[in-house]
DNA sequence: TTCCTGACGCTTG
DNA sequence: CCAAGCGCCAGGA
């Protein structure tokens, strides 16, 4: 947060202090961010974070709870892999209890 | 420099 | 209640 080179590295540090086994959705983050309108540059942004491995980015989904971003992993399974492996239970590609496991950066972060 | 596309979200029909 | 369209910002060609 300190050094924001681009509006994708505010991103990435969010994405990275996101907790395990929790995940939050593309507006949670540009909210924090300040960027609510903006919640498809979050997406963008993790589209070039595709290079990141220190971004998980399979902990960020849509408001609906649902993997949208999938196709975009190298293996798309791996999303719902990694997110089953941290206990995040997800079904027909849609996180289950998504409020349970939501994390809100505005809310844990405190601003 | 201009046009188009894009891991979303909300409002309206 | 479900489906479709529009709005937004930024980067790449």
């Amino acid at each position: 947060m300190a050094d924001k080179g681009s509006f994708f590295e505010d991103v990435y540090d969010v994405v990275r202090l996101i907790p395990e086994g929790r995940v939050t959705s593309y507006g949670a983050i540009a909210h924090y961010l300040g960027a609510v309108k903006s919640a498809r540059m979050v997406g963008w942004a993790m589209n070039a974070a595709h290079g990141l491995d220190d971004v998980p980015a399979h902990r960020v989904v849509n408001r609906k709870g649902m993997l949208s971003g999938k196709a975009h992993f190298d293996p798309p399974e791996k999303m719902q892999q990694a997110l089953e492996e941290e206990g995040v239970k997800v079904k027909d590609d849609a996180i289950q209890d998504f409020t349970t496991v939501f994390w809100d950066p505005s809310e844990e972060l405190s601003v």
